[in-house]
DNA sequence: TATCCTTACTTTCTCGGTAACTTAGCCATA
DNA sequence: TATGGCTAAGTTACCGAGAAAGTAAGGATA
């Protein structure tokens, strides 16, 4: 597999590698008839430039790396799509790389990307990662990192997230006005910002409307399918039930329905669910899941933007981190108790 | 962005830049004393080598580009997830690219994925591929290639796909044994492999257990949601009804769960689903799919290993074309009759 | 004591491209 | 006729590593 290069051409042709390269890029210094010529060989023979040679003068190699939690996840599946395309889209290749939610290769993810020079970093941060160590080095090096969805505690590094706590009040505003008063909470863990902001989120708004919060219902778990069910199973066997399961994200939601069905509670009658989410997913639950709604899609797009801009210093040095506004969907894994009246 | 070099540690300790290059890969020929001196200010500095740099006299980059129909299908989120941790694992960094089921985009892909000198392709076809043209010329320029998953028709280039047919065989031998009889067959384009060969492995099925097909009930569609919505729309139009439906994929079948909903057809009661899909999927189902099962984590993993097989030359320089078989899984959108004679 | 072998480095070459300087030949002008 | 400018090249250096070959000093061996 040894591919053709300009010094191939040039000996076909008895001139130097130089001038293969200048007539290749339409540089003036060489005569039309050579160039045509040039070109004519370079087709013949199949020539593909070397990129990765052309990036070591250029000292720029047009390579985002990219850093995903978990690929089966739906979102980020949507994400990853979206920041391919946007990226494609601006000129650069992308590495996609998998943490698995696991520090350790989060960081050898990391190191990798940066041993291949690409020009810039986006990551969203594994579910357990603390150490932010990796961080500041990256910093040092002076190399553009944009985290996404997720960003660590302590940093105040350029990041692209949703506002959370205004997508919660937007939800619980239109929950409460319909009546419904007693809310559970199944959260993440505290130490993300995904974690914690949410569940603010969830208790600013419960103040907002000044409505009772029960500690009981406050069930932290993980942001897997069964976590949603373990949490659910737990909160089933409290004596006090709420009307309004209020979940972390769609995939314990998700758990949240399988351990429904499992023990006879019925969604919507007997229990309504609202979480985290974004559309295409929330219409293939039975009954489609009310979602605070976060599209995958603009998120990737805007990350890219943004880690772009930083790459070619568009924005003025300053770190910006963006917050992308929510809407509440309300979907039929809810009922309306106005429309009842009606 | 300018990032520490072996010269930069060089000059800092006055000796010369080969002297650190060797001292960082543990050469004999330097001295324990200057090694542990040259690995000292080499994390000091925060060197990280340049693996760009490295791989361009090495003539291999332990890079694989990997073409992707489209990454919001759930089946190839999986595979690229288990894609990307078998490469890693055998030490290779992964492009992933997606062509969004197009053509022009998916050369554009693989042309660009040359020029990075990834040291081979693991490409699944999109939808409406017809020309071979590129893989061709990607053959002549004998760069190793994998298809994975769909293969155009006409090639023999080495590939990783699933057994249709045994697989339709499979579950129809099952499904038939329980005592139904009537088939409808929502069949995908039959110019893609995965088109005809299930669409082939359906019929064939069909006449091993003497079953009578209706050509009514063939119904050629696409492989995404809507195109199951409206095969199924267009089914509850005709007179006869079957018991059965042998769906193209999940997605389809989703359709088909989503329509059924609306004109209130009950499924399992009214009608039974069947599809070719993996089980994460086929568990969110309500009730659960019963699918012939693909598994999109065997596929990736058995697809790497294929491709660093070729690259690494350990086959024997023939074109392997690897056939997973699969197994039909009997879940709950197909009444079990036997059960109910129990 | 001449030769050989280690040890510990240094020099040079290569990969495939780009950029900045030459150079050779030709014509026009002062 | 010397000088200047233009065209169409060629030459050299550089990017950041690794590989191979070269070398100087010192000790062991015949």
């Amino acid at each position: 597999m040894a591919l053709i290069t300009q010094s191939d051409i040039a000996k076909r042709l008895n001139v130097t590698r130089v001038t293969v390269s200048k007539a290749l890029r339409d540089h003036p210094d060489i005569s039309t008839k050579l160039k045509e010529k040039i070109k004519r060989t370079s087709k013949e023979l199949g020539y593909t430039p070397n990129l990765i040679a052309k990036n070591l003068t250029a000292r720029k190699t047009f390579t985002l790396g990219v850093v995903i939690p978990d690929l089966e996840n739906n979102f980020f599946a949507y994400a990853t799509d979206s920041i391919i395309d946007a990226a494609s889209e601006k000129g650069y290749n992308v590495f996609v790389t998998v943490s698995r939610e696991n520090q350790q290769s989060e960081i050898l993810n990391l190191k990798n990307l940066i041993g291949m020079r690409v020009d810039g970093l986006l990551v969203c941060v594994s579910q357990h990662s603390r150490d932010i160590e990796v961080f500041n080095e990256i910093e040092k090096l002076n190399i553009p990192l944009v985290f996404f969805d997720r960003k660590p505690d302590g940093l105040n590094s350029q990041s692209v997230v949703f506002a959370d706590n205004y997508g919660a009040i937007s939800a619980i505003d239109s929950i409460a006005a319909e009546g419904y008063k007693r809310f559970a909470h199944f959260s993440g863990y505290s130490n993300i910002s995904i974690g914690h902001n949410r569940k603010e989120g969830f208790l600013a708004a419960m103040k907002k409307n000044e409505l009772k919060i029960d500690p009981e219902w406050i069930i932290e778990g993980g942001y897997e399918i069964e976590d949603g069910y373990n949490s659910f199973m737990k909160l089933n066997q409290k004596k006090k039930f709420p009307e309004i399961i209020f979940a972390v994200n769609d995939r314990v939601a998700m758990g949240v329905y399988k351990a429904a069905r499992e023990v006879g509670v019925k969604i919507p009658e007997d229990i309504g669910v609202v979480a985290y989410g974004f559309n295409e997913t929330a219409q293939t639950f039975t009954p489609t899941l009310s979602i605070i709604n976060q599209d995958p899609r603009k998120l990737g797009e805007i990350a890219i933007e943004s880690l772009v801009d930083k790459i070619e210093q568009k924005n003025n040095l300053l770190d910006r981190q963006i917050i992308i506004k929510e809407d509440f969907i309300w979907n039929n894994s809810i009922k309306r108790k106005n429309k009842l009246r009606k």
